[in-house]
DNA sequence: TTTGGTGTGGTCTGGA
DNA sequence: TCCAGACCACACC
């Protein structure tokens, strides 16, 4: 039989001694599908010259190995750009693969062995060519259902569809609320949402609950009836917002006292925790889990402007909607007295709401991540930058024949940390002051374009040809790379870039929410996320395929064209007023905002003349304003911190305070406020007024303890920290009093009243009373610096603000020194 | 087991 | 007590 599948999850097992990889999927009636198909892995050793017939041999008669060495084969691949004979192993049991490797990986014919730490359903789908989270077609038998699917198929074929039509995919969102009752964890609610479902599993009974409340006299009846749920529901796809970190953790472990089996994937096993590093993901055959923390955590946050990136953050950015509001601390007040159930319950609810609804724009991302890197969606949604780059060259490598490096080994990595940073970018200091009718021009995609346009690739470093070295020496370096080869890193570089224009193009086209602009966004993203991190993956100590040279000659080339036209601007007349690695802010006296639009824009049409490859500028904008400040020490502009008002009355805001999460909302909300006051309405008089007001306030105080906290990361281990600044401080205080910190914990602080160091009296918000916080601390330290940094650029001093209007300004200002 | 380098600024620390 | 330098976090691109 035949049967189109849309393949959402894959693993495998050994059934008598032999690797077979299970597929699952849905198919076009909704069907759960399950495929099996047996799969020999392999791994290559590469002999030493002319050694390849005695290896071949040599492997062929070797005995007492832990599994069935099935061939061995003499083969070509591609070596750092050139053919290379390699000895290829295939052997009957995948999990038996490093043994094999080990037994010949020290002998004298061999120099080094390959890809032999390749997931083993990693390397099936890169040699099948098969993309999860798109259509396959199967051909095959019908065998027995062993694990709780429609259909199951032995596969003598399978073969990749290019149809795009998204399946119907069930998406169950799951979280849990616990309550700690006499040092003891207690999971009081377990809240279920998708399209239609909406429920709460509370362990109570109270009189007027809501109709989506169930309830259950024991924590061990709560997680059955949880467990017998998802049976039924039967989703493909469960999400959390931290259940690898969390709800799963906990849920594991209190079934474990309860001796529950706790598990809901489709091959009935316990839902396993799969090591990563330092920390682990929760993961069932079938039904995916996918974490959404760990997604917006590793690479959504970048493009975020969240600081904090709780669901109530993220959500209310992602899809302006909000959690409601409950504190924990509350929560287990109201438990304990029993009142108030139904808030807990509405607040669960929600929350397993706001991860649905997460769910629909994350997922589609996550799709198409997977698609492109060839990773089942556990996995892409759970990697990093490195880790989808690397997935992506790995599958290309394959596709081209090219073998795949190593990982490098501790010791490698250690050298590789030892060396020396290479030189990156320009940043030019910028004028500093108040500028009208600015024009900012950009380089599409720099780096990337570099890479491809001076074929910038491992292989292709110092190939020694004279055209070569003359041509493509890159600048302020001794490096050259080759440019009568196509190398394997610009290549699919390339293909990503050229995949964006299109996809760009045709979006153009589509109505802005219709579903099949939706699609394409979410491809065009993908791309640009593996692009855009190309670069710094070849820096980065943990890569296959690194190599510091491309790096740096990328750079240098950077460098060389930011120059270029900044000189060109310059001789066409515009003056520049900042740069930073790929960008030119111009203006020219006299012009008007269309002026210096026109005047940029041709400007760009003729630096693109002269541009080889495809590196191109672009014309970004024009704004209306733009302030530039001194750096806090000396009179140089500083550099990375600006503001620019666009046309439509928008303020641009980079650096600047405002936009740091280490400085507390209120400092940060002056500073804005001062900027818009300034740059809008061109009257620094009522932003100081604003201030003043500010400082008044605070010292009456009048401000919430919200605004005051201050947000701060915890990056190693509390004790490995030299010097203990205010966040590490805090986060002692709350350690001592039960709270759980680790390394990447986010610490909210206030700093308090009292004697001692700032760090001293910092503390952890949730042990602040309301007035405790000290005035004089924020006003110096905070408000004062932000609004300043602005202020100072317009000639306004320290004293300028706090000039005695009143007469409780100026008591304080007798009382402390500056 | 954190893609790169460049840059700003706060707080602590220890020696003068 | 003062101050330079180290440490630390976070932003920009």
């Amino acid at each position: 039989m035949r049967e189109k599948v849309f393949l959402l999850d894959v693993d495998y097992d050994v059934e008598n001694e032999r690797g077979v990889i299970f597929l699952f999927g849905k198919n076009k009636e909704g069907k759960r599908i399950l495929v099996k198909k047996e799969f020999y892995t392999y791994f290559f050793a590469m002999p030493k010259e002319g050694k390849e017939e005695i290896l071949k041999q040599k492997i062929e008669s070797l005995k007492n190995l832990p599994t069935k060495i099935l061939s061995v084969d003499i083969i070509t691949k591609n070596w750092m750009g050139n053919e290379r004979r390699l000895v290829k192993i295939t052997i009957q049991n995948p999990r038996k693969l490093k043994d094999v490797r080990d037994a010949i990986k020290d002998w004298e014919e061999v120099e080094n062995t390959f890809e032999y730490n390749i997931s083993f359903y990693k390397r099936f789908l890169m040699d099948y060519r098969i993309k999860p989270c798109s259509w396959i077609e199967v051909e095959g038998n019908i065998v027995e259902n062993k694990f709780d699917v429609d259909l199951t198929i032995e596969a003598k074929e399978i073969k990749q569809l290019d149809e795009n039509e998204e399946p119907q995919i069930k998406v169950l969102a799951v979280d849990t609320e616990w309550v700690e009752i006499e040092d003891k964890e207690k999971l009081i609610m377990i809240s279920l949402a998708s399209e239609k479902l909406r429920k709460v599993l509370a362990l109570s009974e109270w009189q007027g609950k809501q109709e989506f409340v169930e309830s259950y006299a024991s924590e061990e009846r709560l997680i059955k009836r949880f467990l017998e749920i998802v049976k039924q529901e039967r989703p493909d796809i469960i999400v959390t917002y931290n259940g690898d970190g969390f709800d799963f953790l906990k849920l594991r472990e209190k079934a474990k006292q309860l001796k529950i089996k706790f598990g809901f994937g489709i091959d009935g096993k316990e839902l396993e925790f799969v090591r990563r590093g330092r920390a682990s993901a929760a993961r069932c055959f079938g039904v995916v889990h996918i974490d959404e923390y760990v997604f917006v955590d590793k690479i959504l946050s970048a493009s975020l402007k969240s600081e904090i990136l709780t669901l109530d953050e993220v959500a209310s950015e992602l899809i302006g909607e909000g959690k409601k509001e409950l504190e924990y601390k509350q929560m287990v007040e109201f438990w304990k007295e029993r009142k108030e159930l139904n808030r807990i319950a509405e607040y669960s609810m929600w929350d397993a709401h706001l991860t649905y609804l997460l769910s629909q724009i994350l997922l589609p991302q996550i799709f198409s991540l997977s698609r492109l890197v060839g990773e089942i969606p556990f996995d892409t949604s759970r990697y990093t930058y490195s880790q989808l780059v690397e997935a992506y060259l790995m599958k290309k490598a394959v596709e081209d024949n090219v073998l795949i490096p190593n990982s490098p080994k501790t010791e490698e990595k250690e050298s590789r940390m030892r060396e020396l940073p290479y030189k990156g970018a320009v940043v030019v200091e910028p004028k500093k002051g108040i500028h009208e009718n600015i024009a900012v021009m950009d380089f599409r995609s720099l780096y990337p374009t570099i890479i491809i346009s001076h074929s910038i690739s491992p292989e292709l470093l110092n190939c020694g040809h004279e055209e070569c070295k003359e041509k493509n020496t890159a600048p302020e370096t001794r490096n050259h790379f080759c440019i009568k080869k196509v190398g394997f890193i610009p290549k699919h570089l390339k293909f990503l870039i050229d995949r964006r224009k299109e996809l760009k193009e045709k979006m153009k086209k589509l109505p802005k929410n219709s579903p099949q602009y939706k699609i394409l966004d979410n491809e065009q993203y993908a791309t640009k996320i593996i692009s855009n991190a190309m670069y710094g993956y070849f820096g980065f100590v943990g890569a296959r395929w690194y190599k510091k040279e491309c790096g740096e000659a990328t750079a240098a080339w950077g460098r060389f064209y930011i120059r270029k036209i900044m000189q060109m601007a310059q001789e066409a007349g515009l003056e520049i007023i900042y740069g930073d690695t790929d960008s030119i802010f111009v203006k020219k006296e006299g012009l008007n905002l269309k002026e210096i639009e026109e005047e940029a824009k041709k400007f760009v049409e003729k630096v693109n003349k002269e541009l080889p490859g495809i590196i191109e500028l672009e014309f970004r904008g024009v704004y209306t304003r733009g302030i530039f400040v001194a750096r806090e020490k000396g009179e140089s502009g500083a550099k990375k911190r600006y503001a620019l008002l666009d046309l439509s009355g928008n303020l641009e805001i980079r650096g600047f305070e405002t936009v740091r999460r280490d400085w507390c909302k209120l400092a940060k909300e002056t500073q804005r406020k001062v900027l818009e006051i300034v740059l809008k309405e061109k009257d620094p008089e009522k932003a100081v007024q604003f201030v003043t007001e500010t400082i008044k306030r605070l010292k009456e105080g009048k401000v919430d303890i919200e605004e005051l906290t201050i947000y701060e990361q915890i990056t190693k281990p509390l004790n490995q920290y030299e010097q203990i600044g205010p966040h590490v401080k805090a986060a002692m205080k709350a350690r001592e009093k039960g709270k759980i910190v680790t390394e990447g914990s986010i610490i909210a602080f206030v700093i308090t009243k009292g004697s001692g160091s700032i760090s001293d009296r910092a503390m952890p918000v949730e042990f602040v009373t309301r007035n405790d916080y000290d005035a004089d601390y924020y006003i110096k330290h905070q408000i004062l610096p932000a609004a300043l940094r602005v202020l100072k650029a317009l000639g306004y001093t320290e004293e300028n603000i706090l000039k005695p209007k009143t007469p409780g300004l100026g008591m304080w200002l007798k009382n402390s020194k500056h």
